[in-house]
DNA sequence: CCTACCGATCGGTAGG
DNA sequence: CCTACCGATCGGTAGG
């Protein structure tokens, strides 16, 4: 008889990779073992697998659900009638509060990517740079309207990314301030830093 | 007869710690197996234990040698007379000279001392954080002398940090812009982002 | 979902 | 510096 998916299947996988996505940002992907998320998931470890192809499935499913939201965002704001700083703004604050919210799918995605197979990884990496260039379009977009001060674009992506991305320090921090008050001063220091 | 260490025994265990440093950076960690680095170094796995005593070690000595360099010019900053601005400037040209200069050593400590093990684990987190508090009292004392703008002080210092750990991605990619056009945006955007 | 188990690979040691 | 090898652990499968 052929095996039909229910919504339970569903489900039980969703807790599966959500547990996986805590378990790889604690030791990261090649530390972490089937065993170890079996514990977590509160089964023995094979039987995993009757939810699961296997483990390097559980990364790709972590890193481009976390890469489609992206992906997605950049689309809106791209579409969206503002002016350049603003647009950098708004993706700066979604990239916290993406950190903010979904911590553990964020930092795996950002931090054990490359420990993906191909195609996957080519894929992926592919699409961070697409990404990437077009932060850097409108960048250059705010430069050209003399919105923004001259810089070379793409360093200052790449100051915005890992610099947001420096907050998993701060989540595991005593977490002093508050993430509004976080995210307000990240994007005090930075837009003023890129404003003319 | 009593083993006497000689100059070559100090170069071979450089050239072994080195190449580690390039592995751990290429593989991460945990992936890259001692068989891996014995290929890397032209000998036989075991015979790399004539050199060291154990994989931790390496990560170790690796991720300490970049430790102390850091703290030493902490050191000489904090001891200079000069504007909170400028001994910002000066560590943040430290900085970016380190990871240019010293790529995979910086990235390994950078990235990969999670998986020391303690009494190493503790100590060099304590190390870190110390460092930051540092990097925090010049920003303090800054904004308390009206150079720099009002904010919080702690996330200053995790973004200045993340944001230069992230020229990885630039060291890695097709390098359009050189060291020294780099090292000049990335103060301009940062130090400008402070600046009162 | 479990028991039982496999082949591969790991860090490291013994002995020369 | 090498050959030979160890115990542990890994991701994953067979079969129920």
């Amino acid at each position: 008889m052929a095996r039909i998916k229910t919504n339970k299947d569903v489900t039980r996988r969703e807790v599966i990779t959500k547990a996986a996505a805590t378990l790889f940002r604690e030791k990261g992907y090649k530390a972490a073992s089937m065993r170890d998320l079996a514990v977590k998931v509160g089964v023995e470890a094979a039987s995993l697998y009757n939810h699961i192809r296997s483990k390097t499935e559980l990364l790709h499913d972590v890193c481009f659900n976390v890469a489609n939201r992206y992906v997605e965002k950049m689309h809106a704001v791209e579409s969206s009638n503002t002016t350049s700083i603003e647009k950098i703004e708004t993706l700066m604050r979604f990239h916290i509060g993406q950190m903010i919210d979904n911590y553990e799918e964020v930092y795996v995605s950002d931090r054990e990517w490359r420990h993906l197979n191909d195609p996957y990884l080519s894929n992926y990496r592919n699409q961070r740079r697409s990404y990437r260039k077009r932060f850097a379009a409108i960048i250059e977009e705010g430069i050209q309207k003399g919105e923004i001060k001259k810089i070379d674009a793409p360093t200052a992506v790449l100051i915005i990314l890992h610099a947001i991305s420096g907050i998993d320090s701060w989540h595991r921090s005593q977490q002093k301030i508050s993430a509004e008050e976080l995210e307000k001063n990240m994007v005090t220091i930075m837009v003023d830093g890129l404003r003319q």
